[in-house]
DNA sequence: CATGAATGAGCATTCATTCAT
DNA sequence: AATGAATGAATGCTCATTCAT
């Protein structure tokens, strides 16, 4: 009547743990469900009786992390002026980078892998089109409150997007690069000038 | 002897323009050298008398792809003033998306598998980095006649070198998110504004 | 004690049960051990309280079925003249049909499967040999008291058994070939005749 | 333009060849495709050059063993009295029973694992049901030239039919049980007496 | 007694590469 | 030079069985 006691969820989130650090280090392509398991200490059967399958462990990741990283980016006060928020918006998401790092070379292998299987689970531009969404109200808002020129608020936000997704992809291949920090601070100085309505 | 020399080398290029549709087509991973041997229109063994092996011709359409798009941004008036060499730069660059796309799906892939083979004879970073240099010493430029405002270059570089594969990235996931061309204007202007010097 | 000893018996039976309708649906080869016991209301792990292997379940509801079959077909009046009980134990095989299909299925999946490990506890040969004696003796009978030419025992037993199995077999794959009750009738008329003595 | 000579139609027997002797030996479900391929003394990738899959062979020889008993059996003077044509299928029949024999394994094997995917390219019933109408156009000419008792010719087809196949499942268990020859003989007589119309 | 979480052996198939012709 | 037949390494997933609780 009382096996095993085991705590699902948390046996779940340990796999996931494991998955993301093996993912990072292989890429989805070559991580083996075998290497998952041992980095989780557990046989390779008894992942499966927490995922369906190797993609599955994918998915799972993918719907935690973008969560996470909505979450880190788009939390910000409500009450802030347009412009305070996107540098925010901005600020936080470079500064982000390194938790979006890992995540980013499994992405992209998953991605290139499946991108011909239509009936992917993933669903690759709703990672931009929310972003894209949740930058452009912001934008306009700005507009109506005439902090903004009235630019065209989706390109706008495209331009956005493209930047955060653009520098971390520079700064994955090297990071050296540039730093993070000032990096930031000047591109947040350089498009807030480009926006906004001069007085 | 010398018509043989001919033959190869056109051969050779036979091959990387088969290559090339295959790849886009299925992307490295799924692109099977029989793929490209039937696409060329001749043996599967015949490709290894002119390639070491799949990488390899890899390899080869990633140099050439390379040149072929750097001639095309890079490639300008060098007279023009610096705000207008970056106007050129940003627009054609964007506007090579369409040339860019089936190349992009396959670098990806390429990438996402081999990133971690340390030997790669790929260095992506390289990609970015001549970027960085070519736009940075155009906003060097820009600062020293008095044209941009003081921003650091570096950064702006790799603003600008962001902007563009970002919006790539965007692009390819889907290209109805936005025009190119239209949005190409705006982005200019909005650069344009940031990092011009008010008079 | 004793209650404990009762149920086990009524479990053991119970878990029989279960894994008779669970082969009869999915074949013995992909009838899961989890299976059997979700039909059996039970846990897996219970089951091997009461059988040692998959096998085990098998051995014991074969040798259940096979009981069962025999009694049917062979239990009738001793006093019948032969002519008769052969009639009737091909009227009731054949009608017996319907019960054995289920089990047909197993016991060929088994078997197919199984027939190669020489230590295999279940004697195919032995369901045949043993159907054969029987009809065999009663055959000797009728031609002791001059019903029956002088056939050879055995052979007009292994047709009589052949014919039956062999019925079974179609029907198997086809039940629609032909009316197991209409059938039954037309081949006890051939075969009486065909063994019977003209007077 | 002129690589390694081979005849592939010569090859892809000798493995249907070595996939017999196999399947005969280890049954459908236990052979691999590893023992096929040292079986023919060739890779285990040189298989899948000639079948597509495991199934593929099977369906390869399931034809070719049909085709080949279909022949043997009916292949008989089409002039002869229907009467004397009965006589010939059973004794070709059961005399071919050798030849039936490693394939039959194989037969159930497969059914029993393949029987509930709808989809199966083998119909079983197909086996059954043209040895039926063969067998029964026989016996309708019988009747109308005044040979055989108004039978009904299905059904007596049928039995026909299944006694063949219940003799072969006796004899594959045990076949000591009785001699091939000496059963034939009496069958036939047992049957011929059982369906001709008396004088 | 009962349970179900954990386990790991087992296998068809693909495809880059080789090499005899 | 050109070919394509041959090869075999490599891997995700299933499920009967075990055993800690």
């Amino acid at each position: 009547m009382a096996p095993k006691l085991v705590d699902k969820a948390e046996k779940k989130k340990d796999i996931l743990v494991a998955a993301q650090k093996v993912f990072a280090r292989k890429g989805f392509t070559f991580a083996k469900i075998d290497d998952v398991a041992r980095e989780a200490g557990i046989g390779k059967g008894t992942v499966y009786e927490y995922f369906r399958s190797k993609e599955d462990i994918f998915f799972a990741l993918y719907e935690e992390v973008k969560a996470e990283l909505h979450r880190r980016i788009f939390s910000i006060d409500k009450e802030l002026p347009p412009g305070e928020k996107l540098r925010k918006y901005l600020a936080s998401a470079l500064l982000s980078f390194d938790s979006w790092r890992d995540f980013s070379y499994v992405l992209l292998d998953f991605w290139a892998v499946h991108k011909r299987s239509g009936s992917s689970k993933v669903n690759f531009d709703e990672l931009y089109s929310e972003a894209r969404e949740e930058i452009s109200a912001v934008i306009k808002e700005g507009i109506k409150v005439g902090e903004f020129k009235k630019v065209n608020p989706t390109h706008a936000a495209s331009l956005l997007v493209g930047i955060i997704d653009g520098l971390l992809l520079q700064w994955i291949f090297n990071p050296k690069s540039f730093s993070l920090q000032r990096i930031a601070e000047d591109i947040v100085e350089i498009i807030s000038t480009g926006i906004r309505r001069r007085n």
